[in-house]
RNA sequence: GAGCCGUUAGCUCAGCUAGGUAGAGCGUCAGACUUUUAAUCUGAGGGUCGCAGGUUCGAUCCCUGCACGGCUCACCA
């Protein structure tokens, strides 16, 4: 044990023997610290205001002057000087050589403003709240060590400010989202996050298993397809803003465990899908931050529409002056794949090799909000196919910042073209799973047409954030086990 | 899964080029101090140098393996 934690101990035990308790059970604290610093803004240098103050908040800082000490406190709303002066306040003045920084307090005591301009709390009464048994972080360099900061997030928010602004903006994103959602007239619904069989997505999942029904289960990769029983249940306008699973690799911007937001509604289409894409983010941004431009990394990224909007192809031509048409062979297809140091699999067709080049290629270079139409209808199992191309799809991806923050579509509702498009996409993509003969029969009975939307949310609050890596806007990644 | 880099005091970091069992700042402890805000001044304590082996008279330093982390790549509609 250091000698930190040592001297912090024999404070609580010096506390607790003295007849007061080291971890109270609770305190009514009347003012916050924003709201005294409102109140008080007009008191000048020297001037005090002879009102009772009461707040609790941690000491982040002390600053011993003999018979004079300032000690900063902070709560959530902010932090605020206090004026201990011995003359005034003997005992409890003696009292706060047993407080360290990190312990909880509250205080009584009046405003003042002193020389320097400092408001401050003159104090008349302190307890502690919460004894502090381990040292925080360094204040002036702060917490660094990302290991450390990702494991005790906690830490990286009480020594980082940053950090702590981007969690706050991103449970304000996500309020907003609903916020506006709601006020569209959509719905909140939860469905299952343990399947029988996972759908919505192609990707790897996490097997569990229900020891009851003793049956295998897996952990959601999408909840797409049960809102869309919803939407044959005859809800034409619902969402879910969850976790979604996938138990593939760990990137700046894949988690196992990440927030999807996915809306659906009746009777409309991709393109109203594009609106309301537009619509959602606009809100955001028009409620979190002023003006809609945003640096992100190195990049000024302006958020006001009209926004681009692209083909798959036009966009690979754009970014590697290739022309490529979902007419030509897969041969040809595959040596400009090849000629351009594109890898694919094998089993890919046309559609396949032309969207691997678009993702190798181009995505991480478009910078500005862009919509990218026209998919090719290999990669989209589940979308509509495009009313004047049947190799393509009725889909577009948004990409900000070079990451793709949403994919839509028109819904698929055909159940017969549904169940051919499962079975090309089970024999592509060799993941152990079955048909989902359940979602075909509840597209026999009939799904209106719909419009689809996802859109990954901590990628969004990546954007919105200016936050490098997924990790900075997950709280508590995921990390291997350290035995200490 | 692969490559590269990292792991030294509570925190932030030096030291390793050329092997001789470690330093600074902040924090801690003791003392001085009635207007500080990275307070200041004086003094003290604090280390299994990630772990385990190897080489060596001697390893924080060189080598090997392992653990954990970071970045990049792979995987990822």
């Amino acid at each position: 044990m250091s000698s930190d934690v040592i001297s912090r101990y024999k404070k609580a035990k010096q506390i607790i023997e003295s007849g007061k308790d080291a971890f109270v059970s609770k305190y009514d604290c009347k003012n916050t610290v924003r709201e005294v610093i409102e109140l008080y803004s007009h008191l000048k240098p020297g001037e005090s205001k002879q009102e009772s103050i009461s707040m609790c908040g941690r000491i982040i800082a002390i600053r011993k002057h003999g018979k004079l000490t300032f000690a900063d406190i902070r709560d959530q709303t902010g932090d605020i000087q206090l004026y201990l002066d011995k003359k005034r306040i003997g005992d409890i003045y003696d009292f706060f050589d047993l407080l360290d920084i990190g312990d909880w307090i509250s205080t009584e005591g009046y405003p003042t403003r002193t020389a320097r301009g400092e408001l401050s709390i003159m104090v008349d009464k302190l307890a502690l709240l919460t004894k502090s048994l381990r040292p925080l972080p360094e204040k002036w360099h702060g917490l660094k060590d990302k290991e450390v900061r990702y494991r005790y997030r906690y830490l990286d928010l009480i020594s980082n400010p940053k950090v702590k602004e981007t969690f706050t903006k991103r449970s304000k994103i996500i309020n907003l989202i609903r916020q506006f959602l709601i006020s569209e007239g959509f719905m909140e619904f939860e469905t299952p996050m343990l399947q029988s069989i996972p759908g919505g997505a192609t990707a790897k999942p996490f097997k569990t298993h229900h020891d009851t029904l003793d049956m295998d289960l897996f952990l959601r990769i999408a909840p797409e397809l049960y809102l869309k029983r919803l939407i044959i249940g005859g809800y034409e306008k619902v969402f879910e803003l969850n976790r979604n699973f996938r138990n593939e690799g760990i990137s700046y911007r894949h988690n196992p465990e990440f927030t999807m937001l996915e809306v659906y509604q009746a009777f409309v289409d991709y393109r109203e899908m594009m609106n309301l894409t537009q619509k959602i983010i606009l809100y955001i941004i028009d409620n979190l931050v002023k003006g809609r431009k945003i640096s992100y990394q190195e990049n000024e990224i302006d958020i006001n529409p009209p926004w681009r909007e692209m083909t798959v192809l036009d966009s690979i031509e754009k970014f590697t002056g290739v022309k490529l048409s979902f007419e030509m062979t897969r041969n040809k297809v595959s040596k400009i794949a090849d000629e351009i140091g594109v890898d694919f699999h094998e089993k890919l067709g046309v559609g396949g090799i032309i969207n691997r080049i678009f993702e190798k290629k181009v995505e991480n270079k478009i910078i500005q909000p862009t919509f990218i139409t026209d998919y090719p209808k290999e990669v989209s199992p589940l979308a509509r196919e495009h009313s004047k191309n049947p190799n393509l799809t009725e889909r577009f991806e948004l990409f900000i910042g070079g990451i793709e923050i949403a994919n839509a579509f028109s819904e698929l509702t055909d159940p017969l073209d549904q169940r051919i498009r499962f079975e090309q996409q089970l024999y592509n993509e060799e993941i152990e799973t079955e048909l989902d003969e359940d979602f075909i029969r509840a597209l026999e009975y009939g799904m209106p047409p719909t419009g689809g939307l996802g859109i990954g949310i901590d990628r969004l609050v990546m954007i919105m954030t200016d936050s490098a890596s997924i990790r900075d806007v997950i709280l508590f990644p995921h990390m291997r086990s350290k035995k200490e």
